[in-house]
DNA sequence: CTAAGCCCTGCCCTTACAGGAGAGTCAAGC
DNA sequence: GCTTGACTCTCCTGTAAGGGCAGGGCTTAG
């Protein structure tokens, strides 16, 4: 340590392994100051000292941990001893990201997920325009039972995926506990099929029970359903089927959970069970 | 849909979720273009479509997708399954951000665990400055033999670090294989203590054998070290020891991950094994 | 003498907005 | 008609940590 040995910056940046650009910009915010600047060039001269800090500078970089925060820790610490509380606090904020981008992996599996869904069940339901009957098997639920308008249905389904987000293993659902068509105070059920049983607080989980139904899938917006409820209804009539409650309705494919969707796309399937 | 039901930016906002700052931004960018902009006051009023656009860009941006892409999408999606491409690699780049952050809270955690067990070693060993004879246990290391300029040894301890990192389980070592001091080409080994064995091309792992050893802490700089050496060699002499080479140097405290630290409060225990 | 290789400062660019200044607009109350 | 308060507009600046480039100065080897 007689010299100071200065190094020119683009040598202390093959040093370092910090960039030219990045040495400039640490002097400025006054991090690493070289060893001398001389005054005519404005040529900056780094030392053997410089290079100490500049490792730690780097070592700091690569956890990511911010320049002020490096600023501060430089005026305070002399050892790694001292430093211990600000690498706790730093690897604390580390993991908060680390929780934030696995919440936002697993919510955009979820949304792959069920989009893809979305497009095995269109295709298995390509061409399927026919009354028919079929048993339709039991299924776990969560449903949020509502007295309000049927607009209001949605708000219901977002509740429930807020809650239950996670948990969600099939076609949104409505069940229809009116025999009749209400406007302002119908009786129904928006439900999600869910992968296993549980509480949930206001919702209320349970087994729907498979049945023998008369279905129907329709085509397109929510408006012209009544005249698949007019097709199906009298073909339940002409067979002398009597209809048991709640009837429901599968959402093969509504609005998306990201578009809207054209409407002219929709399928709904309409399930009236028979009463044995 | 008779009206287009506009909103003031403000009403916009509240049925949204989106602050105003945002949509004018989302305007300016060519998001989300008000229905209707009055050429006289530049007031922007938005319609119920833009409110389906709106609910789309804020479900897109809570996944932190980008502007630039939720552009390209709106341009050229119009349901669901057209943007499954892009959600899958946006999956992708959130799963590369997460394993990122595991990558860095894994090394803070290093970093730490280190250095709490560099403060629990130097409170134990505090005012230890004698000479004293104790078994070694044996222990398993990670080594990298070579035959170079003492100075060189960092190096060593570096490219160690760098393969085995994750499995490093103690203090940082050295054995001496010359029975003197050379400056050029001394023939010494670099090793870490590791928690299981293992394979590592180009280092060889085995288990060091315990032994009985005369053992001083040497406190201070490395470039002391002779003259406590002196004093171990002279006690060795005096009990009429014979010395097992190799030799041993364990860094109770030398520099730091991060900071150099002080070189005068290093502390270096010296271990001579005693031949049976 | 000139060309190459370094080095300098200063300006603009990146993301997705937030904050604020200064000014214009709107509806309601007096 | 005037005022008041709530809203809205545009424009500017700032964020983190530099990257990229322009325009110009320095030094040294051929």
């Amino acid at each position: 340590m007689t010299e100071p040995a200065p190094f020119s910056i683009g040598a202390f940046s093959r040093a370092s392994g910090l960039t030219v650009k990045a040495l400039r910009h640490y002097h400025e915010r006054g991090l690493l100051v070289p060893a001398r600047v001389d005054r005519q060039t404005g040529y900056r001269a780094y030392s053997q000292a410089n290079l100490d800090t500049a490792a730690m500078i780097r070592a700091m970089r690569e956890l990511e941990v911010p320049l002020d925060e490096i600023a501060v820790i430089l005026a305070e610490c002399r050892e790694d001893q001292d430093l211990l509380v600000y690498l706790k606090r730093h690897k604390a904020h580390l993991a908060t990201k680390l929780e934030h981008y696995q919440g936002l992996v697993g919510r955009i599996d979820q949304v792959i997920n069920y989009e893809q869904e979305v497009q095995r069940v269109m295709q298995e339901h390509h061409g399927t325009r026919e009354i028919a009957e079929r048993e339709v098997e039991p299924v776990l639920v969560a449903g949020l039972r509502m007295k309000s308008r049927y607009s209001d249905c949605g708000s219901g389904f977002a509740q429930i995926a807020k809650r239950l987000g996670r948990h969600i293993a099939g076609k949104a659902m409505c069940l229809y506990y009116d025999g009749e068509y209400r406007e302002d105070d119908a009786d129904f059920e928006p439900c999600f099929p869910i992968r296993k049983g549980g509480q949930a607080e206001g919702l209320d989980i349970r087994t729907l029970p498979g049945c023998r139904c008369v279905t129907l899938v329709h085509p397109g917006p929510y408006d012209t359903l009544k005249y698949s409820y007019a097709k199906v209804l009298a073909y339940a009539n002409d067979k002398g089927y009597e209809i048991d409650l709640p009837t429901r309705e599968v959402y093969l494919k509504g609005p998306g959970m990201i578009f809207k969707g054209n409407p002219k796309k929709y399928l709904t399937e309409i399930q009236l069970p028979i009463k044995a």
